[in-house]
DNA sequence: CTATGTGTTGAT
DNA sequence: TCAACACATAGG
């Protein structure tokens, strides 16, 4: 429960009271359309038309502010007041939040928010966003290291992703997001080839399926060769990105290689205002 | 049982 | 519109 991080600043008026009454006020966010609730996490709520809208509820406090912030400004347009910097139209990133928010009803964006799905469903908006920019407007064919890519997961290997099984567990929920395959076809139960580039500008070539057996989603064939070439070792942490234009390459390589995340120039790997995300897996950055 | 979200009220 | 507070109830 308690989050280090929230500062507990303690009503002033409250002194040192309450010894009967053993129901301590709750503590007031400071936070625009943020509500304690009574075991230590932070709702989210905003009006509209006299009634609460529920956004959901939150470890982190700050998350919370941000889900607030994202429904004002779908709800009550540009000039929305916010807890952080709202998207301007100004940057590039502004302009794909706003386009996003404008492409979706106000209960599709609640739904994403209580579910935590926004960041999500917004990242994957900017992939389609991207390649079709890139589709408009008549740009030279980038080389590969200007190439705008965006990384769509990582992992770090196990024991048995590097050993001998020759092969590699893509998590369910990554490969069903990023590289689906239409189950029950003979695409799903052979399988297909996937070419993915390293950082070098190699090409691997993997095949990826679905194992039936295990209920996983896997690479094989080809697996085990990048494994020796690149030395990797259980606890090693590998990235897989696409490029965000119209050609949709693939990429591979190793976590701690950092390559920065670029969208046409402008680095996008930079935390927006605000706190830090600890919650499970997908809260990333993007 | 706990966590979530609603009913409701008084304030701004 | 807003948040504080109490508490019904959804959900594991």
């Amino acid at each position: 429960m308690g989050s280090g991080a929230a500062s507990v600043v303690l009503d002033s008026t409250l002194g040192e009271e309450s010894a009967a009454g053993r129901n301590s006020k709750l503590p007031s966010s400071r936070y625009k359309g943020v509500v304690p609730q009574p075991n230590g996490r932070w709702g989210a709520q905003i009006y509209e038309r006299h009634q609460r809208v529920w956004l959901g509820t939150f470890a982190d406090e700050v998350e919370a502010a941000r889900a607030y912030d994202v429904a004002a400004q779908r709800f009550r347009g540009g000039d929305a007041v916010t807890n952080f910097a709202p998207s301007s139209a100004g940057d590039e990133e502004g302009a794909l939040v706003l386009d996003f928010l404008a492409a979706h009803s106000k209960a599709e964006i609640v739904d994403m928010l209580r579910n935590h799905t926004y960041q999500d469903e917004l990242r994957q908006s900017k992939r389609a966003g991207a390649s079709a920019a890139a589709f408009g407007g008549c740009r030279r064919a980038l080389s590969y290291h200007e190439t705008a890519r965006e990384m769509l997961f990582e992992k770090e290997v196990t024991p048995s992703d590097v050993g001998k099984l020759n092969r590699l567990v893509i998590p369910k929920q990554h490969a069903e997001k990023h590289f689906p395959l239409r189950s029950g076809t003979e695409e799903a139960c052979k399988g297909v080839l996937l070419n993915f580039e390293d950082a070098g500008g190699r090409v691997w070539r993997f095949r990826y399926s679905y194992w039936n057996s295990s209920q996983s989603y896997v690479l094989t064939k080809g697996w085990i060769r990048f494994v020796k070439e690149k030395n990797l070792k259980p606890g090693d942490v590998i990235r897989f990105w696409q490029s965000t234009g119209p050609e949709k390459q693939l990429y591979i390589d190793r976590g701690d290689a950092q390559s920065p995340v670029r969208l046409f120039g402008v680095n996008i790997s930079e935390r927006q205002e605000g706190g830090e995300r600890s919650q499970g897996g997908d809260g990333s950055v993007l």
